[in-house]
DNA sequence: TTAATATTGATGTACGTACCTCAGCGCAAT
DNA sequence: ATTGCGCTGAGGTACGTACATCAATATTAA
């Protein structure tokens, strides 16, 4: 066994209670002393013994999830995550909770933000596009002592806001990367799709896109990204036309949003099995159509791996740990039909 | 809070010290109150108070893993995640050891698990070629209260062994859907290499590559599997006499073993950029052929992953409880440059 | 019936940390 | 001198389980 709190009082020469008081940021101790107890604290390699301190804490660790109110079968998928764990984690001293915000409002959400009290949650973690007031809202969050962690989306704070989720420009790249490989010699146009082109996440992809398409496979020619709007009808009459106007097109990328709609248009189209595709994020539907043999790759990431993640930092912070960096590196995954 | 001993106690109509014997198979209990006890626990929803449980037991779960002595780079990495897990594991009163065991010989193998002493270790994760003086050692220490866990190699024994590792079958099919995507419409040859054919391993890569080329992809014909004995001298003789032998390959599975051997003697042939190249699992040559653009895609499994939840499983199978499937599911991942 | 054995309950201590109260100290402002 | 405040230590209780001991009862064997 290690050392234990006992042990650090001694060898930093205060009593049980000072080391307390550092150990839980209690305030009202003496720069000295604080000092002598954090040198201490290296010295003897003192760790906190979690379980111990969970017993006594005797009150589970309350985290929340904030999360857009609108979204697709990946967001359920992640919501499904959080309930799936919420079973696990009771064992485990954590409670999760989710708050449901208005993404597409910044006003809207940053007053759902700070209208989160601050005694019911020891830590968030935060899925809304970045926005000047939301900003404000979890900086205000942050400094009445709830720690904030960024999820599936950036939120540049100042301070140690840890992100969970992958890199979007590198999955991008990745997509470059198969559609490149897929369509081997073939010249041809690559038709981009998403759902609107005012997500950071899209531009982002389609950053990482065009640059694998541009170094090493300057013979396929990315068209502009058509926009959705995630209506069927619109994608239907937006991809048609621009399959009409680039015949040469041979393949297609749907870099975000649903692929229902535009994996339905192209197979009402009859512009499926002629073309490489690739979509992003794992869902019913990409599956259906990997299977199917419609889809050629999804891109993906583990919505378990990304709930996990986002625990296992929250705890962290409450608990001021730290966390094993190469645990948390969300993986950019690749599938095609035979690794579902 | 859930409920504790003490309500499970009063559910059951017993005392304390009855329950904590059913709780901890201490024996000495009456079917008749055993009974109750476990309906009660059903009853009330009882879970045991992870903890406190630790905090209580004060002795750390001493794991084992069973390791073949000689092994390559992917070997090198799980242990290095076992090493890394163990500075995790100590906060979660765990400590991990490597018992190292000659994979060739399988009396020799069963010799050195029939040596390991019961009362050092709770639980051991095995693996080793499967071997009927192995499975007769293994069962015996299974007999004596050691759980065992299967560890990238399956062990059939009765009872619940899990199994922690990837399907290899689905491992080889993703490999020959790879291999036929990239190769597009070419017709052509694709050349398998392994160390030798003698693991089972390599047997079910080649069924699932081999069930994927001929459903899908009937224009690419796979040749006979060569062996390079983890030869470097061989490798290159068998792969340039092949080569020769079929100028029409376009293709190359690695199928198993050290990719280091057989890329230096493809590269030495020249034969590395006319090709797509496929391996298995991640290491520092892999990584490097693929972000020059030597090797085209790998499939591997994350030796993290793999240790973490041979751990999982292992805890729960000494604390009797259940694991989230979902949880410990080995993905097979995709490889190319971008999404190293 | 008696003796032996199996089962059960009562009660205690221990684990390491969190959190609380209270007393005491020194120091400065009043 | 008094008051107040900041800092410190001493001591306690609590969390839920594991594990040990001992007495009391129930059951079985002789």
């Amino acid at each position: 066994m290690g050392p234990t709190t006992k042990d650090l009082a001694r060898a930093a020469g205060v009593s049980l209670a000072t080391v307390d008081r550092v150990l839980n940021d209690r305030g009202g101790v003496s720069l000295k002393k604080a000092q002598a107890v954090t040198a201490a604290i290296e010295q003897i390699g003192f760790e906190r013994n979690a379980a111990a301190a969970a017993l006594a804490r005797q009150r589970s660790l309350r985290l929340g999830f904030v999360i857009p109110k609108t979204g697709g079968a990946f967001l359920n998928k992640v919501l499904l995550s959080i309930q799936e764990y919420e079973t696990l984690g009771r064992s485990e001293m954590t409670s999760l909770s989710v708050i449901r915000i208005d993404d597409k409002d910044a006003h809207k959400a940053a007053r759902a933000i700070s209208k989160i009290d601050v005694h019911d949650f020891d830590a968030i973690a935060v899925m809304a596009t970045q926005s000047p007031p939301l900003r404000d809202a979890l900086l205000r969050l942050d400094a009445r002592g709830v720690h904030i962690t960024s999820f599936l989306t950036k939120q540049e704070l100042e301070g140690d806001v840890d992100f969970v989720g992958i890199d979007n420009r590198a999955a991008g790249a990745t997509a470059g990367r198969l559609m490149g490989q897929f369509l081997g010699r073939q010249k041809g146009a690559v038709l981009p799709i998403a759902e609107s082109l005012q997500s950071r996440d899209t531009l982002e992809r389609r950053l990482g896109f065009d640059e694998v398409i541009g170094n090493k496979y300057p013979h396929i020619h990315p068209l502009p990204t058509l926009e959705t709007y995630a209506d069927p009808y619109r994608a239907e009459k937006v991809i048609s036309t621009a399959l009409q106007a680039h015949p040469d097109t041979n393949g297609i990328y749907l870099l975000a949003g649903e692929a229902a709609g535009p994996v339905a248009a192209l197979r009402e189209l009859n512009a499926l099995r002629g073309n490489i595709l690739i979509a992003h994020e794992r869902t019913s539907v990409t599956e259906d159509a990997l299977r199917a043999g419609e889809l050629d790759a999804v891109i993906s990431q583990d919505p378990g791996h990304l709930v996990r993640s986002a625990v296992r930092i929250m705890r962290a912070k409450c608990e001021r740990r730290k966390t094993l960096a190469s645990q948390e590196r969300i993986r950019i995954e690749i599938l095609v039909a035979e690794n579902l």
